[in-house]
DNA sequence: TTGACTTATCGTCATTTGTACACTATATTT
DNA sequence: AAATATAGTGTACAAATGACGATAAGTCAA
């Protein structure tokens, strides 16, 4: 590809990265996507983490973030935001991490401590969703699930999580990014249980949607189910405020 | 002081600044407190910026901030919240910027890009405020005032803005912080009418006051004005939640 | 001393919002 | 036809919000 030959040649910021937080929901979980560490033999090493790379000196932060999660996911056009900056003065002391990246990046000089920007974006997880670029190995892995990762990449998806409920609470319209085009009541229900970590009472939950100007109630219904089937909703963007 | 002779040794990451958003509330306006930029002759130079400076290679984010405020403005223990990363490609390109850090930090080699990770603190302002040192000059300048300053930093002011706001309209208590140990109910609600754009309605407000359970009302009252004399409200921290 | 002026404080009423709670409806499977 | 699994609905009370008018407590000037 063209764009990663021009890459060759361009400088790399050995101070700052960036991390990408992609958080989905498959209308039962919330998931987060990781990637595999590659060019590392050693078993011992703890080879999942986020997708996340050093930037160019020229390189605007955000540009920066898309670049990076193509080029470990190949996916495009995906809507970052972010969330926070990482700076502690241990965080990237851990011979495992180090060695990896002065391998990874060919560093003449040892790194120093990396400032990380993390961002953060929502998606819709389908589960046969496949990835245009499997390189790196990107799968979702179950929030709860997930065990320590690189760096402090493990705290930097606890921040998000904290994040995504703080800015749910000043405006929910935010979540549908995570919701299918169509989605039920319950599905729904379930992923502001899920992000609020508590549960809804389901009438009133359903007076809740029924003032919401932006979800759209659909004359489908579900197929199939072995029950009574469950109305489908939209989000209409434009009828938000 | 010590501090400072041991820090000539340290050796300053090129490529990483934190910066000080101090908001401060006198009563009547919101102010930012500036400072003018030193060793540079060329009256030219839009010489007042926000406190804010390269970090340390070693240095973790949080203590740089503290840091690099206290050095310019002398002020100590100050709560600084990081709040955004700001890494446009261009945001160091100008050349009265370049030139100026080039000369205060002795660089070798041209500045890149820098990626600065901006902070806030909230502050009461005393009139009578003296500031411990008065190097850089440090003073309080009405928002509403603040003309195009170094580098991008008039955007990260509104950035600052945005981001209080939010943070207020998630938890109020927050703002409580710019006023001072005793205020009144006017000041109150002078300041939150400032932070929310909007007017609110004077008894409706007391009522607000009145269910806020870490709001009290003390027995004192105002003195010498010329008209009825408002009671004093203090913030109880203990009573939040 | 009095009345004009200014700002503080309190009260009412209508409306909206939040919350607790139990039964019926519909689709599939056996 | 019965079992079962989930969807969907209404009502009553409490609490918060918002619009508005009336009264209280000071200063100031005549």
């Amino acid at each position: 590809m063209r764009q990663d030959i021009l890459n060759c040649y361009r400088t790399v910021n050995p101070h700052v990265s960036v991390d990408c937080v992609l958080i989905g929901f498959d209308g039962e979980q919330l998931s987060v996507l990781l990637v595999k560490r590659q060019g590392v033999v050693d078993k011992d090493f703890c080879d999942t983490k986020l997708p996340g790379s050093l930037i160019y000196v020229d390189e605007d932060l955000d540009e920066a973030a898309e670049r990076v999660l193509t080029e470990l996911t190949g996916l495009k056009n995906v809507k970052l935001d972010q969330f926070k900056a990482f700076g502690a003065k241990d965080r990237t002391k851990n011979p495992k991490d180090t060695l990896w990246l002065e391998r990874l990046h060919s560093l003449k000089s040892p790194v120093d401590r990396i400032v990380s920007v993390a961002y953060l974006s929502l998606q819709k997880v389908d589960r046969k969703m496949m990835f245009p670029s499997y390189k790196y190995e990107p799968c979702w892995k179950p929030v709860k699930e997930v065990g320590e990762l690189a760096f402090d990449h493990k705290m930097i998806i606890d921040e998000a999580l904290l994040y995504i409920r703080n800015r749910a609470e000043l405006n929910p319209t935010f979540l549908f990014a995570l919701l299918p085009k169509k989605f039920t009541a319950a599905q729904m229900r379930k992923l502001f249980e899920l992000v609020y970590d508590k549960s809804f009472d389901v009438r009133n939950f359903h007076k809740r949607i029924a003032q919401m100007p932006y979800v759209v109630a659909l004359d489908e219904k579900e197929r199939g189910v072995p029950h009574r089937a469950a109305r489908y909703y939209k989000f209409d963007k434009s009828k938000v405020k």
